[in-house]
DNA sequence: TGTCAAGTACGGCACGTGCCGTACCGATAG
DNA sequence: CTATCGGTACGGCACGTGCCGTACTTGACA
């Protein structure tokens, strides 16, 4: 027969995982249930509680699935420039439909489910953190960043500015926003002509 | 009578505040509901839906009735004293219980509800934005500040790496956190003995 | 290689629970 | 007399969990 109405495996999986990102983008995270993701996905809720424990969870999932780790450096010799093409594209991921607003629900989400926030970090914010780390180690390791620098810490005031945006003041978050951060900053974290 | 059962006005609101921030603490905001706290404060739901229009909306104000705003900047003429002063106040009290983890969740429904990003953003970041600008300003006209900078980009750089810590890795804000970003700041937005 | 029984994942349904927000009540105070 | 209160009851919704019948998969046996 076509259109075997059961089916198993990873098929489910991937159907479900779509069909929460539809939702979501319709009705918006906080109104989204379970129940519902299960009836317009044609599946049982059981299906679902098998495989996540809480709607975070399948948010995260499905989120991941949909861009698959894009957020890579590039590495042209100059620190400032890679950051610069990196962050834009991440605030082009992170700041617009479809991955905006779900993944800023996440983080809200976050908020009161640990279970969630260390998930996420887990799956995004530590990798990403990672190769910010590992660019910028490089930087330094080549002299155009000053040599002591705390790279986490780097990274927590590289971020930091665009996640306030992000999620205090709610703006939205452009490249020229981008652009500005970036140069504020580094007149600072490079080496000085100081004595 | 003593203990008279029904009373009106303004007490009413003051004591479902304080049983708002006492079973917060206790149970934590996810778990916190309406019902519960009606139930503790020995008043009707009806009261407290006429007062609040959501649970993030009850629980912002309960914790502005708690501290009341001392989060002022002192003037002692050296602005990276005065900054860190104010942000080790402000981290004290964000920071840790009894403010620290209901702000936490009080941001993150932010994220979701956007009446209650609004009303927080009202009445607590843009205030607090307002004066550390004010400061940042003073700071500027003084020469202690390179003069073109931009003081809300300024405040979304001393801000955000507290809020990323705070809500994204979620590890603990400490008063030598906030020291190694104001040491990593300076450096670069001060002016500068360039050519 | 073909057959069939056991096992597994599934959709659908119903249930009890908890909290929502609203409506009504009788009591109390101004 | 009227506004406000505490208390209770209500319908509604989504939760998370059982149970059932079904379709697909597996593998032992011939």
């Amino acid at each position: 027969m076509t259109d075997t109405p059961h089916r198993r495996g990873a098929d489910r999986t991937e159907v479900i995982m779509r069909t929460t990102l539809e939702l979501g983008q319709e009705i918006g995270y906080a109104k989204l249930s379970i129940e519902a993701v299960a009836a317009r996905a044609g599946a049982g809720k059981h299906t679902i509680y098998r495989r996540w424990s809480s709607k975070g969870a399948l948010l995260l999932d499905s989120l991941l699935s949909l861009h698959e780790s894009d957020l890579d450096y590039p590495d042209t010799g100059d620190i400032v420039a890679d950051l610069r093409e990196q962050i834009h594209a991440a605030v082009d991921l992170i700041g617009r439909p479809p991955f905006g607003p779900l993944y800023q629900a996440l983080v809200g989400e976050a908020q009161y489910d640990p279970r969630v926030a260390a998930a996420l970090n887990e799956r995004f914010i530590a990798p990403q953190t990672d190769k910010t780390v590992a660019r910028l180690k490089k930087a330094q390791d080549q002299g155009q960043l000053a040599s002591g620098f705390d790279l986490d810490l780097a990274m927590a005031i590289l971020s930091g500015p665009l996640y306030f945006r992000f999620l205090i003041t709610q703006e939205p978050l452009t490249h020229e926003y981008v652009d500005r951060i970036l140069d504020a900053l580094f007149v600072g974290m490079g080496p000085h002509p100081q004595p």
